[in-house]
DNA sequence: TGTACATCAGTGAACGCGCGTTCACTGATGTAC
DNA sequence: TGTACATCAGTGAACGCGCGTTCACTGATGTAC
């Protein structure tokens, strides 16, 4: 490719992997994509993978990396909300936020959840990174009996509903828009919690 | 072997093979096993696996067969269980048979759940096999507002809390025994439905 | 500014490992007479 | 009951496919003078 610098040419590559491998891995998922799809989908030479990534599990990471420095995970320890989950608010602006977030980088979140279950280092490794989360919820949980498991609870909650409802795609939930999703976990948690 | 029928060395070797594909799924996981690792676990030659099993994705539709034949799943169809949801009783049944099932069976469950990841055919099985219990259990919801969308909430809760619990061993919840997990599901789901 | 050499991103054919799968063989059980 | 042959469960070395990974090569950009 003439007519760019080596620098903005190595990135622009860089990108076009990490690019090609999320539409790969969001298509057939991360554990069926090969790396060769990944690099035919990006146009590149299969070689050419190597220049950037040791493996796939590291382009993964560096995926997992953008995600995070997206910031998008200060959701969670944002400033301006309100933490009395006794208010059904709190819970709802807590809800609505997993739930953009997850829609939003989907098809990453599942590839984690893909690799950590082949491979224990990546399970550690969303685990640690989920920690905090779960600990923050706690906290906003510290009028209920269990705040821990409670947090666990609400967290798998959102979790597994959102893959049913994004992923699988369940028929059962087509009809649903976002507003009744979030208004049907909000009213099940509060409920739930609060009596 | 001699001593024995060519009959019952057959079905001898086939439930050896299914007993061990179940401790090397346990120990490693239905993915990252080889269909090496289940002959040796079972002490046969590699060879001997094709004559029972065409692939390790046909052993593990009969360990689901064998699940499903054990009729535990009869647990939701059982005839004697109160359907009034509104009745904080009968949600417990329901969450102690969801639970034990869970229990009994999460080799297998975990490795149906891998499948299902990786395998279109599997994931499909897997939720063919799963909707007449979410359809009965939306049966006992019908005083809720959305039951379909509700009962695919609770399962969720149910599933991934049984995951987080049994297979990731999560610190957080090791001091909960089994009475306290049903408790804390039970409180959620009735006060959640119930107001 | 121009020339000569170094460096580097990208290429794609080739290599080789891991593992699923086959198959000729063994030694037993079943059957025919 | 005994003998001869057929059948079959099991064996394990060998084969071969798929795919990750390498590497000699190309053609460009960067650097030195």
């Amino acid at each position: 490719m003439p007519g760019t610098t080596r620098k903005a040419q190595a990135a622009e590559t860089e990108a076009a992997l990490k690019a090609a491998a999320v539409r790969v891995f969001g298509r057939h998922g991360y554990l069926n994509t090969k790396i060769t799809d990944i690099t035919a989908e990006a146009g590149r030479s299969a070689g050419s993978f190597y220049n950037h990534f040791k493996s796939k599990e590291e382009l993964l990471e560096a995926l997992l990396a953008d995600l995070l420095e997206a910031g998008d995970s200060a959701v969670l320890s944002d400033e301006r909300h309100s933490s009395d989950f006794g208010d059904r608010d709190a819970i709802r602006w807590h809800v609505a936020g997993f739930w953009d977030f997850f829609r939003a980088h989907r098809v990453v979140l599942i590839a984690l959840r893909q690799a950590a279950l082949v491979d224990q280092r990546f399970a550690d490794r969303v685990a640690e990174l989920l920690e905090p989360d779960v600990h923050h919820l706690a906290g906003h949980l510290a009028h209920t009996e269990r705040p821990e498991a409670t947090a666990i609870a609400i967290t798998g909650l959102c979790q597994q509903f959102a893959y049913a409802n994004l992923v699988e795609e369940q028929p059962m939930l087509a009809a649903l828009t976002d507003e009744d999703v979030i208004d049907l976990l909000t009213g099940l948690i509060d409920r739930g919690i609060n009596g």
